[in-house]
DNA sequence: GGATTATTGAAAATGGTTTTCATTACTACA
DNA sequence: TGTAGTAATGAAAACCATTTTCAATAATCC
């Protein structure tokens, strides 16, 4: 906006962080790519063109990530931890999450998303201000059986 | 109701399930407990009456229960899957989640849950006509930084 | 430059969860 | 009642995502 680098460095030099390639790659992978990244799927990208960069980096980096609010960690229960950038400009948006239990099967969707998001607004600013919490992110989840799954069972 | 015994008892015949004393138990604690057990957590409550009882059937019967939807698995990120009844007649009752992304607090909260369930309601209808799912529960989390932890960041 | 501090990779450790396997308990059926 | 077949179980081992350790390297501050 003014010129002065990529949206997310003023929060590292706020917290006296180093701006080093690693962080940057993978702050651009996520930048680049559809939600739901895994760890390991994060390193296999970045091994592709910084075989230097070694997985230990990928978690230390994201848990710095998320400390800083870049980064939103969410966990579906399949034993991966996945993350999204929190403030992505240009980015897929804001999406819900239909799981199935059986197959885990994870489906984006963004139907109704307005009316959701309306609703949890009001939501949000009741608990940040009863629970006295500074709220930046939401993570709503449905549960079931796919189409697959429930004729099975 | 009609005297016949638990009300899940019907869903275990159903699936050609046999109702053993370990599977009782671990249900019964669920019902009597407040949400968010652990595998373990609830492995040392059994442990207490149940010495006989391993922490493997613990999580086998954990599976088997979340697969015929008497229980819903829960992963907030903390390193330890959590498990509550899904359809708990004398249970603590429907909640959703703000958690802190730093101490990792979680805090329950049933605020304005008639609202936002009946918004969800709507879209738990739109979901399960469109993409086919039966869909038996929702997960709603708040992320952000708690009281104590949005002060020291 | 030289000291301090942050960052890193490899390897080892951790710890929740799953699998294996041999044993036991239940059920169906004669 | 036996007896076969199947389900359930515990203990130990395996698994595997994530964290920690530790020694080496790179950036920053004077």
């Amino acid at each position: 906006m003014h010129g002065k680098g990529p949206w997310w460095q003023e929060k590292f030099t706020q917290n006296c962080v180093r701006v080093t390639a690693a962080r940057e790659v993978i702050i651009n992978i996520l930048h680049d790519t559809p939600d739901h990244l895994s760890a390991s799927d994060i390193y296999m990208k970045v091994h592709v063109t910084n075989p230097d960069i070694g997985l230990t980096t990928i978690y230390r980096t994201l848990e710095l990530l998320e400390q800083m609010r870049i980064v939103q960690k969410f966990d579906f229960g399949d034993g991966h931890a996945r993350y999204e950038l929190l403030n992505n400009p240009g980015g897929k948006g804001h999406h819900h999450h239909l799981i199935c239990v059986k197959c885990k099967k994870i489906i984006d969707y963004k139907d109704f998303i307005d009316e959701e998001v309306n609703c949890l607004g009001k939501t949000q600013d009741f608990l940040s201000q009863k629970y006295n919490f500074h709220i930046n992110d939401h993570l709503v989840s449905f549960y079931g059986f796919c189409e697959n799954c429930k004729s099975e069972s």
